[in-house]
DNA sequence: AAAATACAAGAGCGGTGCTCACTTTTATGA
DNA sequence: TCATAAAAGTGAGCACCGCTCTTGTATTTT
């Protein structure tokens, strides 16, 4: 069914994948404003024109790092949750929001590109949906296997918060959780972005002096907010 | 003491602020990455290169946009919320992040200019800090007539987490608000933020159908967390 | 009136994204 | 096998950007 790759092909493939790994490299250096294309032709060793052989756009190019870094984060928290046990469900939040906060710091320029200021003019395609709800499952399953343990979170009113993307991925799923805790599930999953987002943007300097006990403190309060028994 | 003014005082007056004018319109209009000091000097009416009479720098001009916002939010929130009894708690709340949602709804691209991606080699300057505090400096007042009229926020650890700028807050401000309730304090902040900003960066498409009830919820939720009786 | 200061102009440097006409290289089907 | 089509690469060019530097002019200040 596979034909054997042409010489070009390969070539091809790997162009496209030096061209990702340099764009990698000015991002992480300087930023989306420092993304290139010129700059990245020259250093393939290309004419600035050529470039647009194998990227339509800046915007194109930015997508593409928008993806993926969508599903390093992803796949960063997965795993890092997935080392806990499953009834450390203080844990496993603890996990989660460790697991973005590492990923943030580890590499900034990848966190804003995704959760910073949408890129001007730039509409995120529909290819961005999936990967961004990544976390949002990780932090959906934790609720889930709450609810199922017979933890309730402490609802005090009847508030009907339309969540449809959360209630659909928790049918799509088959994560067992009522439709009640759905709001809850994307106060916390807010609440982590919003705490590292506030960190790496520098809204917490000289206002939040030891980050790792504060961490600890929100991580707490989440497992609580979410009805799990807490230390 | 004051000299009258010559005419070329007044005439670089009339300058600076149209320049300032100018810079909001395109601010408003494509985001930071549309600030262009060469755009603004041609509406200015003025050769490219005198622009840089009344602006040392892209990143100056950028400097004056930030303060500015971080003052029209401050503004913007301490007015709504001090239209509230001063009792009702979760009303002053719920006017806060309300304050917030509709400066930022209004203005997008100055909330994304102070709360979204910092500009790239750009460090904010000290100037930025005090008027960055104005609206944490109300969540604080709201926690503190809260600890005056006796309500207490569940505390179920006596985690230090250092919070120097809040603390040093509202010791300047003489707000009464007892070091363990800091940190709650800095939560709720940055909660507000966190949800605004997940709103208007794109975060939330497809994943709160009703932003009007989500506010409600999360401040209701907000409250009860700050020790607040809830209808 | 003279000297100092502020403002404006214009040319220029090196950079950007992107287009277009063109040549060269590679792959494929008659 | 060989012509043809498709893909890759070239180089010139357009319109923009931030920013600098020199030169000339207008306004203040001494």
């Amino acid at each position: 069914m596979a034909p054997p790759p042409t010489p070009r092909a390969l070539a091809r493939a790997r162009t496209e994948e030096s061209l990702l790994k340099l764009a990698y490299i000015q991002l992480d250096e300087g930023g989306v404003e420092a993304l290139s294309l010129r700059a990245i032709a020259r250093d393939l060793g290309i004419v600035s024109s050529a470039i647009y052989r194998y990227c339509a756009s800046r915007d194109a190019l930015i997508t593409m790092l928008v993806i993926d870094a969508y599903q390093s984060v992803g796949t960063a928290v997965a795993e890092a949750e997935a080392l806990l046990p499953r009834n450390d469900y203080r844990g496993r939040l603890r996990a989660t929001i460790g697991a973005i906060r590492d990923w943030a710091l580890h590499c900034p320029n990848r966190y804003a590109l995704i959760y910073g200021t949408p890129v001007p003019g730039y509409r995120a395609p529909e290819d961005t949906i999936a990967p961004a709800a990544l976390v949002g499952e990780t932090v959906l399953a934790i609720a889930a296997d709450l609810h199922t343990a017979g933890y309730k979170p402490a609802i005090t009113q009847a508030l009907k918060v339309a969540a449809p993307g959360f209630t659909q991925l928790a049918n799509s799923t088959a994560l067992s959780v009522p439709q009640s805790h759905v709001p809850i599930v994307v106060e916390i999953w807010t609440r982590m972005f919003g705490i590292v987002s506030f960190e790496l943007f520098g809204q917490y300097v000289n206002v939040v002096g030891d980050p790792d006990t504060y961490y600890d403190f929100v991580a707490d309060e989440m497992a609580r907010r979410l009805g799990a028994p807490v230390r």
